[in-house]
RNA sequence: GCUCCCAUCGUCUAGAGGCCUAGGACGGAGCCCUCUCAAGGCUUAAACCGGGGUUCGAAUCCCCGUGGGAGCGCCA
């Protein structure tokens, strides 16, 4: 049997890290057992459905690479199919219209719960054959009286639900719209999904959905609720916490690798394992394996897991991901071997690709003046000695490369007999305008002859005033 | 209120009755390395929610509390 698994958004707010999650499990589920991914977009709320949200979804999807094999499927499109599988409920016996106004609903339901009971719906209308004058009835799945459903759950093992706790849901509206629970039923069934994973917050609907699957003679899905993921301070994850939307992570300079990695630990562990390849993910992730507690997001590890993800990475994908940081910070680059050199230079310094563009921001524009602590302790009286040799020894050298600048600077410092500190921190300021560079001969290096000998010559005059 | 779920360092987790003096990771503290910043290495503080059982033995199994969460919509 193939392997069917499904992740179903709906648009009614922008993907956000708890949906993504959700996503990577099924999305993992999937791949590593060769089998089918499907995306379906429930957007049968039509009020709270925006076309932004549908965006993200689908431009958050591409850009971690959690590729469908099948769809993007909409329930909107789906309504044919809805209608007439209400049909079928409704002569079959297995639903019924119901003629109870939504004024005479709350009050049963207010009666209920001052009476210290589970408020639902009572069936009135269960038994009705006639039509009530002025109504517009909705149809009510009729749910069995008796028994019990036990939910078969690979992460939380076999949760039984008694039938007299659940109430004839709405299936369809008083417009004859579906709702969500009845939908969900139906596509998963034509989509013939196999395994339903899905937040824990749906443990609560699975009786119902068994139910109706059974009602229409299909075998329920294998299901794996997992656990939500909560803000920093343990609580339930909102706009609040400032993740808004999944495409947020790519403009703060997240590698796609690196937040799933990150996702993935949450709730699942290998051993004291901690940073995983995506492929690495896919052989040994299984969700059988998935705890069954909520856990809190730490950004601070997700950003140490950027920073390993950045190390890991080739410089040339690093080259890639930097132009777009670098355009939003006004600044193109056509080299693209310079710029994976300037990567190289700077991947195991940068939590995050923004950092990294911002921190190699000199090497591709004019030094806007030197920070002021760091120009008051090198650029002094003190440094003109060394900052005139180095330049004279790079001039004269031909061969631009980290390993002879190396060698000068080395050489400068023994001729002067000072320590490296003395003259690398002088060259340092020279040349980006700040204390904190990588290795001052790989600065120089990327940053090119001409620019070099420019800015030291520059610093030189500044320190000859200072 | 009713139903369901959950519970190990601040956080993510290891732990499927003795291997636990409870391990690893992030973050914190300290040290080393060092041309700056990082990276890396080493050291260190820090947890089994409480109470009852079961057992020779419990973080692990059971029960009851407590705390947190979800559902109870003509929302999804």
């Amino acid at each position: 049997m193939t392997v069917r698994s499904r992740f179903a958004p709906s648009p009614t707010g922008l993907l956000h890290i708890g949906g993504v999650r959700t996503a990577l499990f099924s999305w993992l589920y999937a791949r590593r057992h060769h089998g089918v991914f499907i995306l379906r977009i429930e957007d049968t709320d039509r009020e709270r459905s925006t076309e932004e949200a549908t965006q993200v979804i689908l431009d958050g999807m591409e850009w971690l690479g959690l590729s469908h094999d099948e769809g993007p499927f909409y329930q909107t499109r789906r309504m044919d199919r809805y209608a007439e599988v209400i049909q079928q409920f409704l002569a079959a016996g297995h639903a019924y219209r119901c003629y109870c106004t939504k004024e005479e609903l709350e009050t049963m339901r207010a009666r209920q719960m001052a009476a210290k009971q589970n408020p639902r719906y009572d069936g009135t209308c269960r038994a009705r054959t006639t039509p009530r004058a002025g109504v517009d009835p909705v149809v009510r799945f009729r749910n069995p009286l008796e028994g019990s459903v036990v939910v078969e759950d690979v992460i939380h093992g076999n949760v039984a639900f008694d039938n007299a706790q659940l109430d004839d849901l709405i299936i369809a509206r008083s417009d004859g719209s579906p709702t969500y629970n009845f939908c969900v039923v139906v596509d998963d069934m034509d989509m013939k999904v196999t395994h339903v994973i899905r937040g824990d917050d749906h443990l609560n609907n699975t009786p119902r959905q068994i139910n109706m699957l059974r009602a229409l003679g299909a075998t329920p899905p294998v299901y794996a609720h997992v656990p939500m993921i909560l803000g920093a301070d343990g609580a339930k994850l909102s706009k609040r916490h400032g993740a808004v939307s999944v495409l947020q992570y790519r403009e703060e300079g997240y590698l796609p690798e690196a937040l799933l990695n990150y996702l993935v630990r949450l709730g699942w562990s290998h051993g004291d394992r901690e940073v995983f390849t995506r492929a690495e993910m896919t052989e040994l992730f299984d969700i059988r394996d998935v705890n069954k507690a909520a856990s809190a997001f730490n950004p601070d590890k997700l950003l140490w897991l950027n920073q390993q993800h950045i190390m890991r990475a080739t410089p040339e994908l690093l080259a890639r991901y930097l132009k777009p940081q670098l355009a939003a910070l006004g600044i193109v680059v056509d080299d693209d071997a310079r710029l994976a050199g300037v990567a190289r230079a700077l991947q195991e310094r940068a939590k995050t690709l923004k950092e990294m563009a911002q921190n190699g921001l000199f090497f591709f524009t004019e030094l806007q003046g030197y920070d002021e602590k760091a120009a008051k302790k090198n650029l002094t009286a003190e440094a003109v000695r060394p900052l005139t040799l180095v330049l004279e020894k790079l001039q004269a050298l031909t061969d631009w490369r980290a390993a002879a600048i190396h060698d000068i600077v080395n050489l400068a410092a023994a001729q002067l007999q000072l320590g490296l500190g003395k003259i690398a921190q002088p060259i340092r300021v020279a040349v980006t305008g700040t204390s904190v560079s990588p290795p001052i001969d790989v600065t120089l290096e990327n940053l090119g002859r001409e620019t070099t000998l420019a800015r030291l010559q520059r610093a030189l005059d500044y320190a000859s005033r200072h």
